[in-house]
DNA sequence: TGACAGATGCAAATGGTTCGCAATAGCATC
DNA sequence: GATGCTATTGCGAACCATTTGCATCTGTCA
């Protein structure tokens, strides 16, 4: 089974498990979602949903997103330019570096950086629950 | 000469400078903001200043904030709460870790990460512009 | 197949921020 | 200190991404 279908599974399983009904345009946004593999905002997911079913409203996108969000199935960025973009939560965690000049999201992951940082929240009395690390960068010349 | 009335005299500078007029409004707000030990966002901003000038309006707090941030006088956040906060940019880069239950928010810096990420950026074959490293936590029990 | 609660599309509302515009007020000059 | 030009102001309307109310549809399970 492909990576794709892997991921559509999951979604199904979740949504299925919290007793939220499988509705056609969910399934189309559950698809566009587990097939991409780049940060898309709102907008850019209901344009791809409404290449494979043209009733698909932009409202449901965003319900959809909102659900799949709550139950941790997705992950939701905002990076510094106002919309918000969203993936898959599979995989491991990752941070992003994005390209000034395109626009371009690069991931990584730094287990040092991830260490240091619970370190420091440690010893400020914290427990970190969610973070957020941005590099915004310009390619070298 | 105190803290406050340092600050607020560099951005009298950073203004006259730029051949910007010293308007009363703008008094008022860089006043405000020179004593802002916080992260206010721009409600609060305008709170402030209205308590000293009650005709100073909303959009002049905007427009201000826009041209100080312009000028790299003071630096905008964007935490999850979905307002821009803001603070002055004297003093040392530091990043935040924001309190979820009560909103609060801590500042600290570590150089070994922002050696670490520019590490990062570099071998990807970037140069960091600017970052943003917030950890959303909540207090160890 | 029927019933009903949950889900949908549409349009209108939201909330933070920006903008257009006519009126006002810095500031350089006299 | 008065004058003139222009930047700046307050106000309300516009913006834009996202959310919501509502009447209508549709999964789901009996
Ligand atoms: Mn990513
Ligand atoms: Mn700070
Ligand atoms: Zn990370
Ligand atoms: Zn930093």
């Amino acid at each position: 089974m492909s990576d794709e279908k892997k991921r559509f599974e999951r979604f199904r399983q979740d949504l299925k498990a919290a007793g939220i009904r499988l509705t056609e345009p969910r399934k189309v946004i559950l698809r566009v979602l587990a097939s991409a593999s780049d940060h898309p905002d709102a907008q850019a997911l209901y344009a791809r949903a409404v290449a494979i079913d043209a009733s698909v409203s932009l409202s449901t996108v965003y319900r959809t997103l909102k659900l799949l969000e709550e139950r941790g199935a997705i992950q939701r960025h905002a990076f510094d330019d106002g919309r918000a973009r969203f993936e898959n939560s599979d995989g491991e965690h990752h941070d992003h570096l994005i390209d000034l000049d395109t626009g371009q999201v690069i991931e990584f992951r730094s287990d040092k950086i991830e260490r240091l940082q619970a370190e420091i929240a440690a010893e400020l009395g914290y427990d970190i629950i969610r973070h957020k690390l941005e590099l915004y960068a310009r390619r070298r010349s």
